[in-house]
DNA sequence: CGTGCTTTTGAATAGTATCAAGGCCGGTGG
DNA sequence: CCACCGGCCTTGATACTATTCAAAAGCACG
């Protein structure tokens, strides 16, 4: 893929173009790589240490954080504007790893091109501090829901999440269940027992690799007790 | 308690002090109001709007979420130096609550004047986003134990992080039941048969209303698939 | 000493994980 | 074109773990 400039780039929603900095914009233009990912490529691997940050272009992205014998905990999923490896920003290496669930275009900055950034431009600092506001928020609500939801509850949490992110104009998500899974912090048996059960239900429809929400309603009652607004 | 300016302050490990900005010192001194909360006092209540920031100068408080018929999650546990309500920077309501679990001084920045404050030094900004940053790191690390630890590794990941913040002199450490079951995300019987256990195994000692790790090398060991460095 | 609160223990129940087997589908090669 | 293979998904039976309910024991307080 050739380089495109920032300010040429037609990514309506890439973290560096929300900041309306101009001249960070030209600034970063200059240092960022853009690459392609194919499907299933690591991004960032665990243990790695940190190089610096990733603008999702396009493509969705697992960030995956791997646990004891083989377990790994989806921790988000990303898609274009997102950012990936801030959480390795004042550490020494990822805490995470990030997998490409399609194929994808990602732009790179170096950890010291972005430094640089951070001190000539104050409103990336602190737009990007809003940023990790926004994700602790979510990791913490996070935190509740998985340990307080039941199975069922999780599995209705993890579809209604990814929907909001993923949804095609079916109202569908491509997911592979292991991913679903692993987002609901739950086996794959379960995780197919329940999704028969909703389909059972008439609330989902469910084909050979989609998931298709019939009663979005419904799912939201199922977690309503948790306060959820999606 | 009479306010105490932040140049002539004690506290070593406050978070404004350390941004070493003798500009934004000077700043805070004059905007902070300084408070006395009393023990099982709240700080912050979930819901309410979001007033500014809180930074601890002595004391300890829970940061709790609450959940489904009244159970509440323990999010995070602090002490002098670290920062509270920033969870609401960006948002318009607390999504968690601060209650002191001991007689505490906290100093408080409304949101205009930490904004200001922003503004003017961007080294808070910077330092600030650095911080959310470590949270972002614990608070995902928080998710992947309490998805796939069991009961008793939970109570074990519990007392070594109330331990590393808050252990005496003894290796003791004073919290009661209700908080640390919420802090594992279980309930009190099952901390209380964990405890036991561990009490007749000769890990801990267990008096009234303190813990004492005897043994914390075997403690580091039932965690210990799951790597965590304390 | 009661009285009320927290903590501990026990027993029954419910929920979840694991193990094992079978089904479905796409790809490959005869 | 069809049979076979392998991966992913589903389902069932079983074992295990965690939750709930109930009750007793310990402790603080008046």
């Amino acid at each position: 893929m050739k380089e495109v400039a920032c300010t040429e780039c037609s990514s309506s929603d890439c973290f560096i173009r929300t900041c309306g900095d101009d001249q960070l914009m030209q600034f970063v233009s200059n240092v960022k790589r853009t690459s392609f990912y194919k499907k299933k490529q690591y991004v960032v691997f665990e243990g790695d240490q940190v190089l610096g940050l990733f603008f999702i272009l396009s493509g969705r992205i697992k960030v995956v954080s791997s646990g004891i014998s083989g377990k790994t905990q989806v921790v988000r999923l990303t898609k274009s504007g997102d950012i990936i490896g801030h959480r390795g920003l004042g550490g020494e290496t990822y805490p995470i790893s990030a997998i490409t669930m399609e194929d994808s275009n990602i732009c790179f900055v170096d950890n010291d091109s972005i430094y640089e950034a951070f001190m000539s431009s104050p409103k990336l600092t602190f737009d990007l501090m809003m940023y990790y506001s926004k994700e602790l928020r979510n990791s913490e609500a996070k935190i509740k829901n998985i340990a307080q939801m039941s199975v069922r509850e999780k599995v209705v949490d993890s579809l209604l999440y990814s929907e909001r992110l993923y949804r095609d104009d079916n109202n569908s998500i491509q997911i592979d269940r292991q991913d679903l899974a692993d987002l609901a912090g739950i086996n794959t048996e379960q995780l197919s027992r329940v999704l028969s059960e909703l389909k059972k239900e008439g609330i989902l429809a469910i084909t050979k690799n989609e998931i298709t929400i019939n009663d979005r309603n419904q799912l939201v009652d199922i977690v309503q007790p948790f306060n959820i607004s999606y």
